[in-house]
DNA sequence: AACTATTTATAAGA
DNA sequence: TTCTTATAAATAGTT
């Protein structure tokens, strides 16, 4: 390329907010398809599974990428079965196999039983959290912002889809006090 | 740096799973941590919620990055609530006055009116949208993501979120059928 | 883990 | 928004 330098081209830029609007739109849209596309590189080329989420600043919308998917990605994440915390080491009991005959592994295995039900703990109190959460405030604050606007119409397609919910939601309690056992098929509409 | 060339350097890559084992640990290795440097460049230079996790490809161990915060991140994920409804851009028919006595202001009146009716359309389309939207998809997502995991506990206080709003619909509902009027303060509970 | 030749990502500008 | 291009940044293979 003979092409003179035209003052084009990458500057180095520092890490920061940047405060211009429009530039900032434009790098979010640069950025957030560059990220996606190192998630991809990254999962095909080791194997591993990559989720992605990024809200626009607003807040209106959502982008995600998920090896293999990004609900499999999210469920694995929220799965007592590994413990996440960055870069955390979770100790797999995997066990083939033989009963442990010595008061060394005899320790190793109360710990980890000990952890675990630590863990699961944990999970139980995340989930009540989210309840509280995810029911709780965005829900209300969404009512209050539109319950005002709604028709006669609309409040009532809102209130068949909150009876959906609550039968689902019944059906499966009911299950789980009956045979306390995974409910592995409650009717499940479409969605 | 006065190194000859030693026939080091990076080679273009394809992007295919890395079979030499050795090698695609330490390209995880590598490519992980520039996964999350660039999530972590999007989120201040744009001022966005950001997440990423991955997990090794063995899955013992997981890596999370988020801004704010990993948690809050996969909160606002599952969260049935996503605050858009762009703003409505609703010509405020405020008419502070006097009747109009023309025909050409008639006219525009006419157009006015018209316009006006055209919009509360729209608006309540947009609605019927944001309910099956928010209420459909990441509630159902949410319900399907967590209702398994859900021990009795979680489950009843679920429930009774569920019937809380509920109750407050039908309230709505039946103020609007009644009166006609802005149901300005149905007891709402302290949100 | 450090090095570096190259490929890749991307900030500005058009 | 999409394309172009100079340059900064990431990284594959080597040591």
């Amino acid at each position: 390329m003979v092409k003179p330098n035209t003052s084009k081209g990458k500057k180095e830029v520092e890490i920061k907010r940047i405060e211009n609007k429009k530039a900032r739109q434009v790098c979010f849209s640069k950025r957030r398809q560059g990220l996606f596309k190192k998630a991809s590189e990254l999962s095909i080329l080791c194997g591993a599974m990559v989720g992605t989420v990024v809200f626009s600043e607003a807040g209106s919308r959502s982008f995600s990428f998920g090896h293999p998917s990004i609900d499999d990605v999210v469920n694995r994440f929220l799965s007592p079965v590994t413990p996440d915390v960055p870069a955390s080491g979770g100790a797999s009991h995997d066990n083939g196999g033989l009963v442990t005959d010595t008061v060394h592994e005899l320790n190793i295995e109360y710990l980890e039983l000990e952890q675990s039900l630590e863990s699961e703990k944990k999970r139980k109190e995340r989930l009540q959290e989210a309840i509280e959460k995810e029911m709780g405030e965005p829900m209300m604050r969404w009512l209050n912002a539109n319950i005002l606007e709604l028709g006669l119409d609309e409040l009532q397609e809102f209130q068949k889809k909150l009876e959906e919910i609550d039968g689902i939601v019944k059906e499966v309690n009911k299950a789980l006090v009956e045979g306390r056992q995974t409910p592995g098929s409650h009717a499940v509409p479409a969605w």
